[in-house]
RNA sequence: GGGUAGGUGGCCGAGCGGCCAAUGGCAUCAGACUGUAAAUCUGACGGACUUUGUCCUACGGGGGUUCAAAUCCCUCCCUGCCCA
């Protein structure tokens, strides 16, 4: 085992806060002193089907601490996935119902698998012990903290300045975060910056019940592609760890430049220096730092091989501007275009169009060219004869070849 | 329970009997530029069709008035605020 204090600067860099530090170094401390593994819990809720990068902060930092020799404590929070968390949140989130929960609960834990090791991992779901909660029970937990407290939130006041409902189930989360504490004796407790209400939660919670509190620490929120908001499933803006590589580079490639830091820093093991020296423009040009941030991400999923067959394909299709190695094929049934198809009906075929307007539309805008020439076409419906394979742009991203029958 | 203000397209937000498939902003998509970055500019942005047009569906749900309703009336559902 490290010192104590090499683990405390391993663990604490990029961190957003330590609460409270001292004694964070204390239990590192005494953790070393007496060999005996910090517990440290990380709760998701099984809310999507994706664990996407933003999930990946904390969790790398989880598997930092199995690496020192600490317990890795994964919490499936079925139960708190009914509630829905309302960090940081302008508006109530959807509620779940147990069945969509339990499908997406396996899922997650392939996809957090990816980043720790679950194999020393202790995974416990929240509805162990929710599920055998009384009204009383309920009653009790909901007696542990007053409104004033509650509203002291900052999402929680924007949301009543700005009239937005709050509804009295959301008030509950931060307990249940707070109880699951309790229930698996947490050391630290790793979330999101916004989460430090429902981490805090724990510590009271745990002093009540006479247990040590958990020292919490906040992690940075990672800001997704749109380089704006943080990112999640729902805003369209992640990159999932279950995604194929070509995928994962392609998306870093389109992240704003002004965002690398971050992912430098949050999705890396890079050294600072590197990461520096990579965004020294003078150094470096732009492009060539995000093809090593993309390559990065890739390779901690799937390997360096992959990562670098990734940028490859990347640069030979847009450095490059020519179409993907392995051109997607779409059979096309012979009696909707034996004769030919008119080509805004073969984009909806194509699935590259929503609807025949959708199609039309990228037409005229000049977005669609067909064949090894890249001719453009121009006229909706132009009759397209497909033979056998007739390749299919829409943009710079999407492209087929269609093939008849 | 009483009073009051609201519920409009992915979001915000105008419209308040015909000229409304609905101003504007954001987001999105396509084009130009480029490093698929940012910034900027252009265009599109409910659906169907034989697409400079015709028709259908849409302004919380249902019903009604009217030649005509997002706009008026009734009713139901939902939300905010004030009072209790």
């Amino acid at each position: 085992m490290k010192s104590a204090a090499e683990q405390y600067s391993l663990i604490t860099r990029g961190i957003d806060q330590v609460v409270p530090a001292d004694e964070f170094r204390k239990k590192l401390d005494h953790a070393v002193a007496v060999g005996k593994p910090l517990r440290v819990k990380y709760g998701i809720d099984p809310t999507g089907i994706d664990v996407h990068l933003g999930h990946t902060v904390p969790l790398r930092k989880l598997r930092l601490f199995q690496e020192l020799g600490h317990k890795a404590v994964l919490i499936i929070g079925n139960y708190t996935a009914l509630v829905g968390d309302p960090s940081g949140r302008d508006q109530a989130r959807q509620r779940l119902t147990e069945d969509q929960v339990e499908k997406n609960a396996l899922d997650y834990i392939t996809q957090v698998g990816k980043v720790i090791d679950l194999s020393k991992a202790e995974v416990r779901y929240n509805g162990e012990w929710f599920s055998k909660y009384r009204f009383l029970d309920v009653l009790a937990l909901a007696g542990k903290i007053t409104l004033q407290r509650m509203l002291e939130r900052d999402d929680f006041t924007n949301r009543y300045k700005a009239g937005t409902a709050i509804y009295l189930h959301e008030c509950l989360y931060p307990l249940m975060q707070g109880q699951d504490s309790v229930e698996i004796r947490a050391d630290v407790e790793l979330g999101g910056s916004e989460q430090l209400f429902s981490l805090m939660a724990g510590r009271d919670l745990q002093k009540d019940a006479g247990q040590e509190p958990q020292v919490c620490l906040t992690l940075p929120i990672l800001r997704g592609l749109d380089g704006v908001r943080r990112m999640g499933k729902s805003l369209g803006n992640y990159i999932g760890v279950g995604e194929i590589p070509y995928e994962q580079f392609a998306k870093t490639m389109s992240i704003p430049d002004d965002l690398m830091l971050e992912w430098f820093e949050l999705l890396t093991n890079l050294q600072k220096v590197e990461i520096l020296q990579l965004l020294d423009v003078a150094k470096t040009h732009p492009l060539e730092a995000k093809k090593h941030l993309g390559k990065e991400i890739v390779r901690f999923y799937h390997g360096e091989e992959q990562a670098n067959k990734a940028a490859q394909e990347w640069s030979r299709r847009f450095s490059n501007r020519q179409d993907p190695s392995e051109i997607p094929e779409v059979v096309v049934p012979r009696a909707q275009a034996a004769s030919g198809i008119a080509a805004a009906k073969l984009l909806v075929l194509l699935d590259f169009a929503k609807s025949n307007n959708d199609a039309r539309r990228l037409i005229q805008g000049g977005g669609v060219t067909l064949g090894p020439d890249r001719e453009k076409v121009a006229d909706p419906n132009l009759l397209v004869q497909l033979g056998d394979g007739l390749i299919v742009r829409v943009g710079s991203r999407r492209v087929a070849r269609a093939r008849l029958d």
